[in-house]
DNA sequence: TGAATATACTGTATGTCACACACTATTGTC
DNA sequence: GACAATAGTGTGTGACATACAGTATATTCA
């Protein structure tokens, strides 16, 4: 029998794991690289493991949401990522969708 | 490469996914039984197959979030399924983290 | 009447996917 | 040398979708 506590939390990860894609995805009308993408998240109150990041970012590339480039001027080389067209037009359709969820789930609460 | 919408479909599947608990909890302070919460959720526009939920109910019973009792007496046997005094407090919590993660994601949207 | 079909209802098994977590590795900076 | 910045990998677990199985009642229709 598992514990109240660790019962809700996992139940709240479940919650926000939908989420994650479309946090990401709307931080990215601007180019960012991983690590700036945590901590700009983290100061909305939305925190999201490195080790769950970066693979993320490699799946939407992979699925052509998202390009990324090497920056490799500065004193450390940081892989930045942005929307690609594919990418704006997916997230538009995922904020419809979660507008609509929300609006389901506001109505039964 | 997938195509769009099933890249789409994909993500809502996953936004919806951690709401499904919520949405069941939510309709369990009446007792139910699987097949009217499979169609009271559908008029309310939220969609689940049987075949998730009747493995879901069992998990949550086993979590002591519900109590279940076996309907006999009329014609079919139901199994009817109400929030324990755990799933009630669950419920409450899991609430206001929809209500703060809402509001996290509608900020940055 | 009796057979076929639909529908209500509960359940199981398997596959897939995605994240958390713990880890490695590198390069600057103080 | 310790710590921050930055990117990455690999494994395990959890959870749902999908498809399937099965029973009982109601309905249809020849």
């Amino acid at each position: 029998m598992e514990d109240k506590r660790q019962i809700v939390d996992n139940l709240v990860l479940e919650l926000r794991r939908g989420t994650l894609v479309l946090s990401v995805l709307s931080q990215l009308v601007a180019p960012q690289y991983g690590y700036s993408l945590v901590e700009s998240l983290e100061t909305k109150g939305i925190h999201i493991d490195p080790g769950t990041l970066y693979p993320l970012l490699r799946r939407l590339e992979k699925q052509e949401l998202l390009q990324s480039e090497w920056e490799t001027s500065g004193p450390k080389p940081r892989k930045y990522y942005i929307l690609s067209v594919l990418g704006k037009e997916v997230y538009q359709e995922l904020c419809n969708e979660w507008l609509e969820l929300n609006k389901s789930i506001m109505a039964i609460l």
